[in-house]
DNA sequence: CGTGTTTGACCCGCGC
DNA sequence: GCGCGGGTCAAACACG
């Protein structure tokens, strides 16, 4: 792991309480060592960092945790079917089940293969010529937990056969292989952002508000009649919708390519979030090895702006891909089961967050708590 | 022989 | 109530 930017930021919303955390870094399988470490010093953690190898390059992500702690051991057990005694209620528990059965994530990808490699073991059952297109639906089922109600469908694009169209419904009860926390993370996070729900003016309104980060051309589409809310993410070529140019030039490349919109349907109306996408935020990874210090105030400030501002986002940014912060939530359910109370498992969650040094070393992440004004755990 | 895929039948929700 | 279409089931089949 060479470089690694991390944040907890706290913010009230209606009165409620909640802790963010991005977190964007590099994950290089043959560098990585932060997982064996974290072994060494807590023989707890052994089950939560297998698959060091199929560690992804990158990693980029987010958590979105309602304050306080117990309310993660809340969402915790709801995410585990196995840890019923954990349930505030039977009926809350359900609801969330139905909430996470309905809520979809659709992912647009550019894909040769049939499937997109996205880390889970999945076993086909079914397939079918839907209305409209031509090339086949495949239906998948999670199959590597026996129990586990999480779906996904495939399909080609008619307009273009190049594009994958992979859906994820529902959410892991399991622990899963590190390689494949980035999309689970990113699908369930998407779903209960779905769930919770953003109101379409309120989104457009905070991106008008900062008009800096909102592209020329900010589109709304209400063309879905799905009964199930979807929240898509286009990570195919440049789109027409977004042309969104980095404001300041220390850039060696521009900034508007590869930016593809996060569309989230709400069934009967759906938004566009384009101006900071996953590829945008990995290019913004990428590239901002390379910029001077005197330019991390700027690219600071812009995250800044696009967390504070923007609802959406927000929650869009939790579902971003993350195998730090998925570890974490690895290691939580892993401890749980280890008989742990989450109380035990915030504070073993805690600490591991502080030992990560590259979480305290890199500029920018004390630049964007000195401007959001947030709260700094990791020190 | 165990596991995964294929494929026709079936179920169910929705619109008319 | 009926038909349509999406989604699932399960028996047959393929493969290592």
């Amino acid at each position: 792991m060479k470089d690694h930017l991390g944040l907890i930021a706290k913010q009230e919303e209606d009165g409620e309480e909640s802790d963010l955390a991005l977190c964007l870094g590099t994950l290089n399988p043959k560098t990585q060592t932060a997982g064996k470490e974290d072994k060494a010093m807590n023989p707890n953690s052994t089950k939560l960092d297998h698959d060091l190898n199929e560690v992804p390059d990158l990693s980029l992500g987010l958590e979105l945790k309602r304050a306080p702690d117990r309310e993660f051991g809340k969402a915790l057990s709801a995410d585990n079917a196995g840890s019923s005694s954990l349930r505030e209620s039977k009926d809350d528990a359900d609801q969330q089940e139905a909430n996470a059965k309905r809520a979809r994530v659709s992912v647009r990808a550019r894909c040769d293969a049939p499937t997109m490699n996205d880390g889970c073991h999945w076993r086909k059952y079914g397939q079918k010529i839907s209305k409209g297109n031509p090339c086949p639906r495949a239906y998948y089922r999670c199959s590597i937990a026996p129990g586990c109600l999480v779906r996904k469908q495939v399909q080609r694009c008619a307009e273009d056969l190049s594009i994958l169209i992979t859906t994820y419904e529902g959410t892991h009860n399991h622990p899963l292989p590190l390689s494949a926390t980035a999309v689970a993370s990113t699908t369930s996070a998407a779903a209960s952002m779905l769930m919770s729900g953003s109101s379409t003016s309120s989104v457009y309104n905070s991106m008008q508000m900062q008009s800096q980060f909102v592209p020329p051309s900010f589109s709304m589409q209400f063309p879905s009649s799905s009964s199930h809310p979807t929240i898509t993410l286009d990570l195919t070529a440049p789109s027409s919708t977004s042309q969104f140019r980095f404001p300041h030039s220390f850039s060696t490349t521009p900034w508007n390519s590869n930016v593809g919109p996060l569309q989230i349907d709400y069934g009967k109306r759906s938004e566009i979030v384009p101006s900071l996408s996953l590829p945008y935020l990995a290019k913004l990874k990428t590239e901002s090895a390379q910029i001077l210090p005197s330019q991390h105030a700027v690219l600071t400030d812009m995250i800044a702006g696009a967390i504070t501002s923007h609802p959406s986002f927000q929650s869009a940014l939790a579902a971003a891909v993350t195998s730090c912060i998925g570890r974490e939530h690895g290691a939580a359910r892993g401890l749980v089961r280890e008989g742990l109370s989450y109380d035990d498992v915030h504070v073993q969650r805690e600490e591991k967050m502080m030992k990560l040094p590259q979480m305290q070393s890199v500029p920018m992440y004390s630049t964007i708590l000195n401007s959001l004004n947030l709260n700094h755990n990791s020190q």
